[in-house]
RNA sequence: AGCCUCAUAGUGUAAUGGUAACACCCCGGAUUUUGAUUCCGUUAUUCUAGGUUCGAAUCCUAGUGAGGCUACCA
């Protein structure tokens, strides 16, 4: 179902090409690693369809992409995260097959690499506290020193590692180091910790371990165990690249990966970040991780963005270096594009006020079928209930319009949609005003045909039938923040919330929308897209609704243009 | 301040030393039983300065701007 037109080769499948076409690799093996401490959001998906899809798409070298926990921080991570995250992946629209792996599954093996790198004088115990480390660093423009711990020699570093491995030190006591080089620009490269003491319990190994790797120990010892060929990450670890290689050229690897970085993804009127994703779910500015308004890929689930338009997105954005933003309206276009082709359609009206049809007897019907799709007669049809009184939008009525204004207006005729010519032929207003009756007359003979010769009627209205109509609570989503780039405001990003985010309101809508299944996405024709909520919609009981999106409206930019 | 990376219409990307293009957004028009869709069209782009070359968005140098790096996080 996604649009593969869209795919043209980026840099990074410029370089996996490259590495097939030259026999420096017969396959390739990506992975996507995250670490299950917290919920994935749009940006994991870029990674997520980089790497799934470099996958698919050499799949006549049997490549393939492996989903890889990276657990080896037992205080950050729970296994509650673990199923969320499969889940998302999944519904993504991804298999990681039979390659499902967990670092924490490897533990001894980075235990084993550690002893390697002390036994060739390349690795130290050293006692220096975490303070002490940090001075004697250096900083970005002066060379950091060695700690004099770096002069013990390998047995005795030895006994000081199996001795943290076996629970002899307490927390913080000491750590193992990589002996590199303290004065490197890079400061990745001045003597990195290897292993750290923590007392903790992990989700997977229990208590077996009370030493845990650092990331950048561990992460090319995993890709280099798995086999894994390209290891694409984010910009932020370029500097870590030289790092990377020194594991793999001074630890006995059965493989050699390649680091690729590319930029992560930014999104206009988001943010992104893990750290402020639960500020807002903690400070209840949102329901939940999947509130419709954020850019989790299960808020973007209920909120009725299909897995698809999400792909198709991914492909579009592109891969490169380029520290970018991306417009939100490029995924909304994508959503749309994808919805307009695949959902069905159906009516509702969001601020109703009603008409009334007087002349039944010379047009007695009933019922009335409507099409599902306009473009696509195998989407079928549906029977719709019509009473002598129907729901209009109130904006599809103006009392003294504009010539412009193709809708209703007194003595003005209409098309209700799939249904007949009406003409109004008069209504009512209460003391403020305000229009509370509408009365029109039916075209006999003007279902299905053109309207009659001399009749202008330039337009066509979503209705729902009082009788048969159902209430439904619809929560109308808009962007959560007022402001392109809530990163940069100056009083912090939750000054720049946008307070008209959600607006809940009840619509009248068809029978077939009442009795519709949770997560069921459709087109109220003429007003956007709009899913049943995943949680709170109860068919036929109580109808809950989100929008996706709003359809594009160019009369409402028309209109409000002054003249 | 040092090191690394990046810079093409408003936004995101393509052009791999040989005519700067595609998508989104915006604007206009045609069609339309959704003021949607579809179709057609308009506007607008190589950060700056040098250099190499017959020829530079592309290669080199410098500058400018942006991002990253000084966790016992990932």
């Amino acid at each position: 179902m996604t649009d593969d037109s869209i795919t043209k080769p980026d840099f990074i499948r410029e370089i996996i090409a490259d590495d097939l076409a030259s026999g420096k690799h017969a396959t390739v093996i990506t992975r996507f690693p995250p670490e299950p401490n917290g919920y994935l959001h749009i940006g994991h998906a870029k990674s997520i369809c980089l790497n799934f899809g470099i996958a698919l798409e050499n799949r006549p070298v049997a490549a393939k992409c492996h989903l890889r926990f990276d657990d080896t921080n037992p205080e950050k991570e729970e296994s509650e995260y673990v199923e969320s995250i499969k889940q998302d992946v999944k519904w993504l629209g991804f298999d990681w097959g039979e390659d499902l792996y967990f670092a924490s599954d490897y533990f001894q093996f980075f235990h084993d690499c550690a002893v390697h790198l002390i036994k060739a004088g390349k690795a130290y115990v050293d006692d220096d506290s975490a303070e002490e480390m940090r001075q004697k660093r250096g900083n970005l423009t002066t060379p950091g020193s060695r700690s004099a711990c770096a002069e013990r020699g390998v047995e005795e570093n030895l006994a000081l590692f199996e001795k943290m491995r076996f629970g002899g030190f307490k927390e913080g006591e000491c750590v193992l180091r990589a002996r590199i080089d303290m004065a490197s620009p890079n400061m990745n490269l001045r003597d990195p910790v290897l292993y750290r003491i923590m007392h903790a319990h992990h989700h997977n190994t229990g208590d077996n371990w009370c030493i845990y790797p650092m990331y950048d120990f561990a992460h090319p010892l995993e890709d280099a165990l798995e086999h894994v060929t390209h290891s694409l990450c984010t910009l932020e670890f370029e500097n870590h690249r030289p790092l990377y290689d020194w594991f793999i050229d001074h630890c006995p690897v059965p493989s050699r990966p390649r680091q690729i970085e590319f930029a992560r993804l930014n999104l206009t009127y988001t943010v992104m970040s893990k750290r402020k994703l639960l500020q807002l779910v903690r400070d209840g500015h949102v329901s939940g991780w999947d509130d419709p308004r954020l850019p989790t890929i299960s808020g973007l689930r209920r909120r009725g963005y299909p897995a698809a338009a999400i792909r198709d997105f991914s492909k579009r954005i592109g891969v490169t270096k380029f520290n970018s933003t991306t417009d939100v309206a490029l995924l909304e276009f994508e959503v749309r594009d994808f919805l307009n082709r695949e959902a069905p359609r159906r009516m509702a009206v969001l601020d109703p006020v009603r008409l009334t049809l007087e002349n039944r007897s010379a047009e007695p019907l009933t019922l009335i079928e409507v099409a599902n799709h306009p473009q696509n007669p195998e989407a079928g049809g549906r029977v719709i209930p019509i009473g002598s009184e129907i729901w209009i939008e109130r904006e599809d009525f103006m009392e003294d319009p504009p010539k412009k204004f193709h809708r209703l207006g007194p003595g003005r005729h209409v098309r209700l949609r799939g249904g007949p010519i009406i003409r109004c032929t008069a209504f009512e207003k209460d003391a403020d005003g305000q229009v509370t009756l509408i009365r029109a007359e039916i075209l006999p003979g003007t279902i299905g045909n053109d309207a009659p010769e001399g009749v202008q009627c330039k337009a066509a209205i979503h209705w729902v039938d009082v009788a048969s109509g159902a209430d439904a609570e619809v929560r109308l989503y808009d962007r959560l923040f007022s402001v392109e780039n809530p990163d940069a405001a100056e009083a912090g990003f939750t000054s720049v919330l946008n307070p008209d985010s959600l607006k809940t309101i009840t619509a009248k809508i068809e029978p077939a929308l009442a009795a519709a299944e949770p997560g069921f996405c459709c087109q109220f024709e003429r007003i956007g897209y709009f899913v049943s909520d995943s949680k709170d919609h109860r068919p036929s009981v109580s109808p809950v609704f989100n929008r996706s999106v709003a359809l594009k409206d160019s009369w409402a930019r028309q209109a409000g243009r002054p003249d």
